[in-house]
DNA sequence: GTCGGTCAGGTTGTATGCAATCTCATTATC
DNA sequence: GATAATGAGATTGCATACAACCTGACCGAC
């Protein structure tokens, strides 16, 4: 965290670069900024830096920040990071146990969706934001409870990726949602049954699998093949 | 990075806060950093919220930064961390091939290890050196090979640990040493021999080995049983 | 016409001053 | 004696002024 205007600043300049509001390779103008931002140039200069910090800029000295770009391959390689790292928090998850609580939580973020995605109709916004809210719930917990410090922090800046930020979620194909939904049933199953290596090994799928959901959805041209897989094999 | 003055203080913080300079839970005052560091508060600011981005100090609005202090079980997390962060590493290193550049440096390290390491007498300062450099490359070295650009900024936060920073690296223990350079060749040749599940857990069990290893060192009361294994099984 | 130098404008880097907040010892009250 | 209120000192948060540096246009020399 930062100062209290630093630190609003900070979130704000986030929420534009994630949002897409700058082009990259955008050259930030302390001044331009905080005129923008109302402020004065003191808390712009942190909150770039902390964005830089968070891999969403990039700084020259005595030149400033400029919007950092992120191509394809930047993206699969989020998605590598984050199935990697979401896989050890599952498989620590199984290996430790869950809590009464947050079996409870992770058993209705499956079963609500299950509900939510049962019809055939396309979803509404309400079911939409009830898919976001228990997908959100459902990794968050396993992340908790893997109880590792580092987990989170590191999955953050995997995940806040301009132009893939969750909120997009590969457009809430229900056939796509459907398929997490089964994902996430199984990863619960496995954890709940203290199977860490197949808790891990699921989980670290579903990740990949949606990365090249998002993947598709962006280039339609060329399948998920080339962006996600190695080319060795 | 950050401004000329301040990204060099920045550096100097952090290396004074990983080699324990300050006590954990310290309260680090701006004016007694400027006038330490002989410069005003301004870099010092940024040098605080940087360590304090590299998740080595803590913050309150208006109250400023403590050093975080790091128990054994934040050490046994970061390696954790390191461990499945190098291990996904190692595999894309063995699903992509290394360039011959690459697979040179790898084998030099190793076979230049063996040969540091083949004497029987503890080793000399210049023998400490030269394994410790040559451990930076071989491992440098997969990580580039991997070809994915969160890496390496992962592993810095969790490699950058206060009192477990590389230099220290259980004590050189040449038998301990020994065993390492035997992981080295195993990875290298999975690596080579393109099998990146081998690849991986080799490398996975290396990382969490010299884990253990430092633990040990650290706490030679209880093994390293407690801190590093889960609770489960 | 091309290359190098020079200068003005603009942008970043640092220092400093002032306001806001916190800390903690002292004092007043119950 | 314990607890709450108060106020002075210290510390952080922000704004602004000045210095250093970079960029790009203009000009002159070859």
């Amino acid at each position: 965290m930062t100062q209290p205007i630093a630190q609003a600043l900070s979130a704000r300049l986030r929420d534009m670069i994630l949002a897409g509001e700058f082009q990259a390779g955008q050259h930030l103008r302390e001044v331009q900024l905080a005129q923008l931002f109302g402020a004065s140039r003191t808390p712009v200069r942190l909150a770039l830096a902390a964005n830089e910090k968070d891999g969403l800029l990039e700084y020259s000295p005595n030149r400033g920040y400029v919007v950092r770009p992120f191509a394809g391959e930047d993206i699969a390689a989020a998605f590598e990071m984050r199935a990697q790292i979401e896989g050890l928090a599952a498989r620590k998850a199984a290996e430790r146990g869950l809590s009464p609580e947050a079996a409870r939580r992770i058993a209705e973020t499956i079963d609500t969706d299950a509900r939510v995605l049962s019809g055939d109709a396309p979803l509404d916004d309400g079911a939409r934001e009830a898919w976001r809210a228990n997908n959100a719930v459902f990794h968050k917990t396993i992340i908790e409870a893997a109880d590792n410090r580092f987990i989170g922090p590191a999955l953050q800046t995997v995940q806040r990726i301009p132009g893939v930020y969750p909120p997009v979620l590969a457009s809430y194909d229900p056939v796509l949602l459907r398929k997490y939904n089964g994902h996430h049933r199984r990863i619960g199953e496995c954890i709940l049954a203290r199977q860490g290596t197949r808790a891990e090994f699921l989980m670290r799928e579903h990740v990949f699998e949606a990365g090249e959901d998002i993947l598709t959805s962006l280039h339609p041209a060329h399948g998920p093949t080339q962006d996600l897989a190695g080319a060795a094999e």
